[in-house]
DNA sequence: TATGAATGAGAATTCATTCAT
DNA sequence: GATGAATGAATTCTCATTCAT
């Protein structure tokens, strides 16, 4: 991450031995989104100050504004970032194994997994009418692709269920991030899965391959 | 709401009905309370200010500090009434009817309905431990009623799937209060009523009657 | 003080016939006037509430305004009595006995010691210049009072030496009432009577008697 | 003060010239500083507000916060610079010459006067008991090095004197800088020292050489 | 490119005062 | 006369943003 590449200057400055990577535009852009990703998903917008963000990151306020114009700027880019995650995800997503794929991306426990974050993020608002709007046809895709793989003769109730599986994974990763109540804060994949899987079952009846 | 009382004088003077009921020190705390209500549920507390809600309750700002010491102890008051409704609707809550239960408190459409906001005041925090302690006491009572009502044969794992459908349920009020995403957010309760049944079969087993 | 006297109506209302000594605007006055004065004297005018003062004397907040017309008549109305107190006492002066003044006037302890109080709120100002014009002369008439008493050939220098000894006073009993410094704060009239003889004995040169 | 280092522009544009030196965060605490000590000295804790210290420095309100976390931290920040002033000043105490100290300390006349304010500030309480633990501790070790000063058999007595000598000259201070009681407000340090003398050479006996 | 000083708008809260009963 | 509800003007403090270096 911070472990600096070949094409660094050589170390010929000699009063500032220690800092590597100073004035690397792109590197601090990079940070500050992360940092921005982490502190927006897990406490909101409204909530997170440009400062907290900017600390995290190891970097100056006013950078933030310089790269990406304002706070609304970085929750953009934010959303973005989640939007991408969520689209490649989809790509890679296993035609039937729709509730391993939410077991296993609601089910992660390390701080920072991406795609996680990127859920939470698409709950999070900063009440601009054009980002919700990108939220919204995010998660509608979403719903849509997931309608698609469950296929069903009737595809308007079909994506109603699918909106309701969206709406299962949406709740517990929202659960288990706020509050900490138990046993689902802390359940493993492997538990989540065996109900995930009766619930997909049930609720996108064209889903299921007979495995 | 605003419904007059029998003496009222005839509305034939136009320009300044002014508010009748003033100076009732009971009204004006369930007014502010009514709004804050609405507001902290739709809008999420940080977001809410209070001169927001006193306006919409049609009154001095200065009154919440009167009557609720701070902003947060208005909103603290906002979760105790929701605890309060919460509480009041799992009593009457339906033995062998969960799917009917979640379909009617999620379905319903007018804005100001009890029930919905007081889910999605369960899932606001302002930030306080003590009052998010009270918010993970009841969700966590909510499940466990739920899991006692589905019986099953082990009771831990009655509980995770417990906590699953009560996921559905907040993540379906989730979506349909902030975003507009379709068809989920016009479903009416009848069209939700399906989907839930089969859901509510398949992750709570010992749930379902043969109706 | 609170007992009440012969004159009070028959107890024919049942309803309150525990309080005794209501609606009488005289009490009032009165009681709001001392809890003025003590809280004035005590904390200074801009850090007294009106509300302390109503809460301390028992009685409505509103009444402050009517009795006085404003929180500045109220202090106006303090000082006005704090004069009258500190005149009267002017009038009892033993001439040769000025230390013996200073230490009895100063060294009390009770709380709510009357000349002790209004040396105080003589101390303390609300910002308006006619209030501080009163302060100003009552204390400059104190200061003379001293002097003529003192006597002395330059009437000029024994009003400079008269107006030392009265910052004596106010600096002793400033000392004593805020901060808790020891010996001082707990020394007693007897303590403090000798280093006062000697000061006024130095300080005021015709003031003494061969005693 | 206001005097203009060397490389100014000639003072041609009357309109204009805008403060020099600016984004200078030394300086700019360093105004506020001495903006707070003039007002909080002069008008008391409660009244001054920080929109007038930031006004008088000449300067951002929220800079106060910035620099000093609150209106309370720059208080503190006031009476430690007091508390300096005051320590500095012992330590040049002319062992046999209090009269002449108080005299000089007091009776200064221009309106920034360091060592006069700082009395005036330790007579000053925001409310807050650390603080006025400050307050207390400076004034009893003033007492202390002046009883020390002073000799005497009896070193409590000893002290006790010290402490009304100190009344006295907070006293003074107090009666010169608010009301403007004559003469004693426009007496020259010259016209204070004989009595001050006679004060201290009769309070506190071991003190004075036979000059 | 980066820094940190400075700014101004807006937030919650307090408080003296006025009004209606 | 007395009560307590209501009001509006402050006050302190926070925060996103801009400026100067």
């Amino acid at each position: 991450m911070t472990a600096s590449p070949a094409g660094d200057p050589p170390a010929t400055c000699d009063d500032a031995p220690i800092e590597r990577r100073r004035r690397d535009a792109g590197r601090t852009r990079h940070v500050l989104l992360e940092a921005a990703r982490a502190r927006f998903a897990r406490d909101g917008y409204a909530v997170t100050t440009v400062r907290d963000i900017a600390e995290e990151a190891g970097v100056n306020v006013a950078l933030i504004n310089r790269y990406f114009m304002s706070k609304e700027g970085l929750f953009e880019a934010c959303l973005t970032t989640a939007v991408t995650d969520v689209r490649r995800d989809e790509n890679g997503l296993p035609i039937d194994g729709i509730a391993e794929g939410i077991a296993s991306r609601v089910g992660s426990s390390t701080d920072d997994d991406r795609l996680r974050v990127a859920l939470l993020l698409l709950l999070r608002s900063s009440g601009d009418d054009r980002i919700d709007e990108l939220r919204r046809s995010v998660l509608s895709a979403v719903s849509e692709k997931m309608a698609a793989a469950a296929g069903g003769t009737d595809p308007d109730s079909a994506l109603l269920r699918a909106q309701i599986v969206l709406a299962t994974t949406l709740g517990i990763v929202t659960l288990r991030s706020s509050l900490g109540i138990q046993p689902l804060s802390s359940a493993t994949e492997q538990q989540l899965l065996e109900p995930l899987r009766d619930l997909v079952r049930a609720v996108l009846p064209g889903a299921e391959t007979p495995s």
